[in-house]
DNA sequence: TATGAATGAGAATTCATTCAT
DNA sequence: GATGAATGAATTCTCATTCAT
């Protein structure tokens, strides 16, 4: 249960504290119970705050999951940003971003939402201050990738933009594969571990780095 | 207006034909009115028949939005198979692969629905059906890739799955990238425009390709 | 699987023949699926038949049920008027009024959807036509417990008339008695449990033979 | 046309009013239209509330039913419990009860339907504390019953018991008595006319009161 | 600011019965 | 007589968002 730090939140230092206290009770409820389970009133009760107050922080629920994609993007290219000694290896890129991707928490079942559900249903000026946010994310990635594989900025645009189709393919892949195998046909058994997202992206990322490692 | 040929679908070759009346109802009204144009009732009125007859021919709504996207896959398949000119170029294949997927009616919005929305809700006994039906046609795909590139089958599933996920990916970003400008700052303006499908998909798909190609 | 006579019934005999087959096919439904089950899609898949013509043999579902009730009753009162031997102590009587009630298949469950159910969804002149022969089976077991107790006709119409009216109401609320007590807190489980027939119908009938067995 | 007293109910209070305001809708609405014309468009419109403002203080159709038959039950048992000077002769207090259920607004249609309508489709929660207080409030009849007749608590119990199997019995018998006799065959005007309530209940509680009066 | 009561749109599906063949 | 394709009525409940207090 999330105490939040006072009842009223008069500063602006306050106001970004509650807004980052929404955003945590948010990522617990998901953990929790999934997507489905984030429910305006839910996440009231879990933020210990009123339904209404939540709308004084968040315009939609919508927004709320875009605010909680930035940060996972931004936690994700952060990190990649601070590792200086990585191998430039395809091989062993395409692990490290297979990870990496997995490892920064909701960043693959925000991403495979983003477009279709999120983007879809915010509003303009939310959405238009995020997409700037993403874009330049995006643009610091590109630019450590060229960094690290010694690539000029096109071509490293290129990757990188290939990268992220790829990533968002696997992410939606991703989305149904984790099924209890438990009772299904031994082929659809198969047919959905196919579907994870390791299995789907490390390869695709080894092939495509290996287009350019060379260079 | 779609007047169906008969009043009762007797034999099993009416009741086929009867289906496709429905399915190109669909068709029509997603043409029309977007996939959320699409309520039973609405299709029940489009294709003539009684709300109750749907069911006959489609256990739910998203089935049917399963067999739109197995038939529009065939089609983007078949067409592919028939070209045995193909340049092998990576550049000219990608070309050709982009107009393919854009060319298929409904094909990349249907993809593009297909994990979050339609294999999420529709029942497991057709979603097998299709799965299976989808996984042949995509072997096909490989096959084929293989035959025109001169690659070994390994490699050419490699690549296949490969752009399967990027063809996802950029199906997915196309969904929002046809805003109307108009009234959109600069900046957005640009943003949207690179989520386009045929600039996400067309480059990634020769860089992929240019991966392989000269072996 | 009922197979049935023959595929056209012209006879008066086969006709009768060939409701009785659907009848059969009816109670298997209820056995093994419950009330619920019982859809004429399933009647006739069960009994052999196309759904159309079922309704060339039975004019509404009602009517089916209120056909199985009477035939149900019938079961139970021929049973009890060949009875010569039974004692007329309260007690005894009401063992076996409770046994006989019990065991004539499907007999409470009709009997609890006798009003609300049958009767509020049945055309008229089926109704009338069953209502006469109930009444009339009413009378013979009026008759046939004022033989056995040894009572004055009008007495013994109060009686019957008395236990029909609580073999109602422990028919109706036998049918949520049997609820699995897995998981139920205990003050419910024998909340449920003392709707069970037997609790509620047995010591009732005794208190009420008893009124006038010394007579 | 009911107007609710205040347009939010915030206090506990109010809403204890509003939820009796629902309630005394849904009674009107029976009274007007039968069971059948109680939809929860129809309730929201006669309340003057919102469709979704129901379910805050109904959780289901049949919670609300059942909470009516609860404050049925409650008026029943409360009225009975507050006569002291009934006459214990069988007959009076047979004629008693008889107005007693009759008078009770919506208690026998209520209760003829509290089994296999309301039970069956209410959720355990609400279920089990509607259960807990209908227990609580037969015990209550029980006993009252006891000191009226002077019988020991066993007895009563027994009594009670087969009073409201009675009872459930002719308010299941009574939802078909009151058609119009207008057309009816003469012999079905009287085969209608028996399931009246009180030709079925009064005669039956005075029989089986007799049988433990002398005690 | 905070609250939480009120709002209301929105659509899928079943199944008894009919009737064209 | 038999078939089974076609019909279509009918109603619940959820939940993001708003706004009176």
């Amino acid at each position: 249960m999330t105490i939040h730090s006072s009842k009223r939140a008069r500063s602006e230092d306050q106001k970004v504290k509650r807004q980052a206290e929404i955003l945590a009770a948010a990522r617990d409820l998901i953990e929790e119970l999934g997507f489905d389970g984030v429910t305006m009133n839910a996440l009231a009760r879990r933020a210990n705050l009123a339904k209404g107050t939540l709308y004084l922080y968040v315009r939609s629920k919508e927004e709320l999951f875009l605010l909680l994609f930035v940060e996972a993007l931004e936690d994700l290219v952060g990190r990649f940003e601070n590792e200086h000694e990585l191998s430039a290896h395809p091989a062993d890129l395409a692990d490290y971003l297979t990870d990496l991707s997995q490892n920064t928490p909701l960043f693959l079942p925000l991403f495979a939402r983003l477009v279709a559900v999120i983007e879809t249903n915010v509003a303009d000026e939310p959405l238009f201050t995020a997409k700037r946010s993403m874009l330049a994310k995006f643009e610091r990635f590109a630019v450590h990738l060229a960094k690290l594989m010694h690539l000029d900025p096109d071509r490293a645009g290129l990757v990188a933009r290939t990268l992220m189709n790829v990533l968002q393919g696997a992410a939606q892949f991703d989305l149904t594969a984790n099924r209890d195998p438990e009772g299904l046909p031994d082929d659809m058994r198969e047919a959905f571990a196919i579907n994870e997202f390791t299995r789907n992206f490390r390869p695709a990322v080894e092939l495509i780095l290996g287009a350019v490692a060379s260079d």
